[in-house]
DNA sequence: TTGACATATCGTAATGTTCCGATGTATACT
DNA sequence: AGTATACATCGGAACATTACGATATGTCAA
């Protein structure tokens, strides 16, 4: 009885979480995969994604509002790139463990 | 242009966001958090989680269902446990990462 | 300016997840 | 038997996510 539990704090459970789902979707998973081997303009993205453009754009937008990637316009085309640090260990942790 | 990349295959990625999913939950990341210290009955896990028993029943039914955890009926306790070995690596992994 | 292409957003239908109360099942004790 | 406790499941409401077509914006080139 009452054995001491070294639990994490809710909060971070939660944060966690919510990381978790952002990442818990195939064609988001594949986004990230092509992210670490440069910088990708959509449309190219949505090709080896094997997806519409506007479903690419959305995957997009979660995940740089996750601060995750950031993009830069240059014409008419729009580069995404990795931003969060954390990404590249997230996907080899899970390629690796799930 | 003709770039060659190395994408991990869908079938993985599929898979991969599938098991985030299972863990994409505040409750179920506490569950396994308390689970990495012990074996645990369900009132003790809810107790611990602070939520309610039958929410912690369908937690631990849908992480028992993807082979995660396991239970054993002692008397008329059911105990928990974790079954899957890359459990705690992802754990360790999330909360590093995440 | 017009047209073409790239990207982004919007509305909404389809689908999935979570939560909650009610009910069902299993075990133990008197 | 009956009662109490622990666990599991069911039904449906509330909510979130996803997919898809339509529309909007932004850039370039003729």
């Amino acid at each position: 009885m009452g054995r001491k539990l070294k639990l994490l704090p809710m909060e971070m459970l939660d944060g966690a979480a919510e990381c978790l789902k952002v990442m818990a979707h195939p064609v988001r998973l594949r986004i990230v995969n092509v992210l670490m081997q440069g910088e990708f303009a959509v449309h190219e993205i949505a090709e080896l994604c094997e997806t519409t453009p506007n479903q690419t754009c959305e995957h997009l937008r979660l995940l740089k509002g996750h601060g995750l990637l950031s993009s830069e316009r240059r014409g008419r085309l729009v580069y995404y790139k990795i931003e969060s640090p954390r990404l590249p260990g997230l996907i080899e942790c899970i390629s690796k463990n799930c």
